[in-house]
DNA sequence: GGTTAAGTTCGATTTTAATCGAACTTATGA
DNA sequence: TCATAAGTTCGATTAAAATCGAACTTAACC
């Protein structure tokens, strides 16, 4: 399971490594647009992953938070047992513009596609 | 299989109803992604789906056009035995703002996601 | 040391998506 | 009318993703 290291960390890729599909498919998902959003709109601009309103239990939700981060969306700090997480603004915004105003703006329910008959 | 109508004809989306997990959805696939720019760049603006160069059969590229189409991306019309397609540039840019502009200036090949060990 | 709280990882299952071949429709043009 | 070109639809297969329960780590606190 190698867990061998004194402290958990996490990998943050670098954005210009990043591709639009990678980051089209982390937030092809209404879980983790919410998320997005919700870390968007937090105060400090961080919260522990425990605390994002979701209904998924805490397996998925650990899932959904690597997915983000590995698409470059997120960082995450350690902070005792919990972790913070926070949108990588500054940075993100430089690499894709407009993306994460767009997640702002979404405030509708995201229905599972589905193509008519 | 319902050919049963005299014209073969399309239907597209009112944009306002698309929500954004689903545009995600649509362009986190490197060959709709590809597909897009193709037509952004297109003189005239639009292209038969034959025309574009894709490393896939004929169903799965009308598949895919059927996804772009759904998600409010392109608009198809017919002409004789090919159909015409076009992306729905003010009126995507008009919903989602800054989108398709990404799409432009994303030229990078689009590697299959995958996580660190 | 024992307990709890917060996450992670694994393994398995289910769901959703991509892909193709084959059979079909439809319009065009010889 | 026959053939062809361009797409679509179906059915099946394969490949990815989402989801969960269970076992685990790690840090904090008593």
């Amino acid at each position: 399971m190698r867990y061998s290291q004194g402290v958990k960390s996490y990998s943050h890729p670098v954005l210009d490594e990043v591709v639009l599909p990678t980051v089209m498919q982390a937030l092809a998902d209404p879980c983790r647009v919410a998320i997005v959003r919700a870390l968007l709109l937090a105060k400090d601009g961080e919260m522990a992953c425990n605390k994002v309103p979701l209904k998924v239990v805490k397996a998925t939700r650990s899932h959904h938070f690597a997915v983000l981060r590995d698409a470059g969306l997120v960082f995450t700090r350690i902070d005792g047992t919990k972790c913070m997480t926070s949108v990588r603004r500054k940075e993100f915004n430089a690499r894709f513009p407009g993306l994460l105003d767009l997640v702002l703006m979404s405030d509708k329910a995201a229905p599972r596609k589905k193509r008519k008959a």
